[in-house]
DNA sequence: ATGAAAGCGCTAACAA
DNA sequence: TTGTTAGCGCTTTCAT
């Protein structure tokens, strides 16, 4: 059926090795033989077999991705590695945890037993148990979107922190006003380092409340519709926009106008804030960004160069009508 | 560094095959030594190299999918796919190809190199070239989202023919309005079945226009704006969604009330009908379900088995503010 | 039911 | 610069 090494060396009268460093440029072969054996691949439309390849070399051109969930955000990331990991000529290999650790830990073993060369690893709660495998493998892996959960492991993620603490800083009044606080899951690291940073400002502040659903747009709405229907909040933080997008629906339904009576934000995880009514005041991050540069992390580790372990990436707040900043 | 099946067989004290054959659950094995196995490999923490097993057997466990790039409807198909797969224990590579050929039969010749057992195709128009090279290769596949080029080989797509008829159908008095219709790009296959569907109803009706963009929302915002600044439509039908977004904030910075004074539908392509004001009356089509089924007959066919060459799926019509429909 | 031996397609080490 | 040889880790005959 397909052809191989032997018949491409046989065609073009030389050794198998020849055929092998022709093309993996790996050694210099005379112009004459590079000739004849680049014309018997496109006799013979021969396409190497990377699996054999990766089993005599120890290398593998693929690298691993694993993620909770494929959402809005960590698909752009994904487009974004993936471009920059196509440039420098390696596959993806993506595996979905659905956010189980016990699913994760498969994937890599999976991941593992094709040999990838790396893998990046997004999580909004990284395992330690994960991380420490990943260690003991020596396997070259980056985390994205969260900090590593132990040390020597490197990280590329968004400052949350300061994300929260400044969007709260940038709101006229804070201190006069009932916050309310709508996260996500209490097990979402990222919820909860948004939540520090509000904190950090509003630590002063004793008149806020905190609630919590499970971060998708319907349960925003019915945890929304909950606190408007006992309470009347001056201002409602969400934790993401899906939440906010689920509050401003149910802010619209029970009759409450935002921004006037009630203002509401939201924190990045869609692009929707730009088609809400009011739009949305949110917090931006650059998914491509962070795509980008984990995974040329992960090239450049794999490469055996150095990389710097943290590396933290800022936001853009955008003010739009749900909420009025003073920016 | 990492144990291999020789370090398991030592320690179990039995043969190579014997390990193969537990592994794969190939022959029968006593208990006995099934007992001594599968504890040398908890032992040793074993993971067996899924190169050389793909090498040794010329099969593998991975599955291929190629896709123009992730958007949300492609997202949602892939995740899909890959909670299918993985129930069947095969791995997911995906390409990404930007919608080009040349990537395209790149990603197939990475894909072929890595003894991938099978590819799911996604393209809004599929390539007659790449069908051929599929075929020629006799590789399982399916193609996605669009009916393959050629016949003899296994197509997965929704009805978009018959969802544009209907839903232009359902339009009351369509007869007597004014239709613009705002496509995306000319070669989006899709796009022109939409249309057809839609010239179905309209062949009798002599005041309709057709304009172009690329199909994004600020092209469709654009689009709209210079269409609304020169003509006054009765109904803009956009052929996706986010056309269709564009389209109503260009209506809403024009003045033109919608529907009132403009009807607006879109097509599927995001899930932003629900955000947008005024909400979109659009058609849906369940990725998910088209995800699953283009994943369970990629399996199938990898396993011999007889499958259906064509399937067309289904689409729902919502009806939202944006226009009112008779059904 | 189990083991010994051969070989999958390729690359790396060595030799010429 | 090129070729010869061995071996990557596994599965698959074929014996026993």
């Amino acid at each position: 059926m397909s052809s191989k090494i032997s018949d491409v060396a046989r065609l073009a009268r030389v050794s198998l090795p020849t055929v092998s460093r022709v093309l993996n440029k790996s050694k210099y072969v005379s112009e004459e033989l590079k000739k004849r054996v680049l014309n018997a691949v496109a006799v013979l439309n021969y396409v190497p077999d990377d699996n054999a390849r990766s089993l005599s070399s120890y290398k593998s051109n693929t690298v691993g991705i694993i993620v909770p969930v494929l959402n809005n955000s960590i698909s752009r990331f994904i487009n974004s590695c993936s471009t920059t990991l196509e440039e420098s000529g390696y596959d993806l290999m993506i595996g979905k945890s659905g956010g189980e650790i016990k699913n994760e830990l498969e994937l890599i073993d999976l991941q593992l037993s094709m040999q990838v060369s790396g893998v990046i690893l997004v999580s909004s709660h990284h395992s330690t148990k994960t991380a420490e495998i990943l260690i003991k493998e020596k396997l070259p892996v980056v985390f994205a979107y969260n900090k590593a959960p132990v040390s020597g492991v490197h990280s590329r993620y968004f400052d949350n922190n300061k994300a929260a603490s400044t969007l709260i800083a940038s709101i006229p009044d804070i201190d006069s006003k009932n916050v309310y606080i709508l996260s996500g899951l209490s097990d979402d690291t990222i919820c909860n380092i948004r939540i520090e940073g509000f904190l950090k400002i509003l630590e002063n502040h004793n008149n806020y409340k905190i609630f919590q659903c499970d971060g998708t747009l319907e349960d925003g709405y019915k945890a929304a519709k909950n606190i408007l229907n006992a309470e009347k909040p001056d201002i409602l933080i969400c934790l993401n926009d899906l939440i906010a997008i689920g509050a401003l629906r149910a802010a619209y339904e029970t009759g409450i106008k935002v921004p006037d009576e009630m203002e509401v934000t939201g924190f990045e995880g869609t692009s929707f804030f730009q088609i809400s009514t009011p739009t949305l005041t949110t917090v931006i991050f650059d998914d491509y960004l962070l795509g980008r540069e984990s995974a040329d992390s992960i090239v450049s580790l794999i490469k055996g160069n150095e990389e710097k372990e943290l590396e933290i990436f800022g936001y853009k707040i955008l003010q739009a009508e749900s909420c009025r900043l003073s920016i």
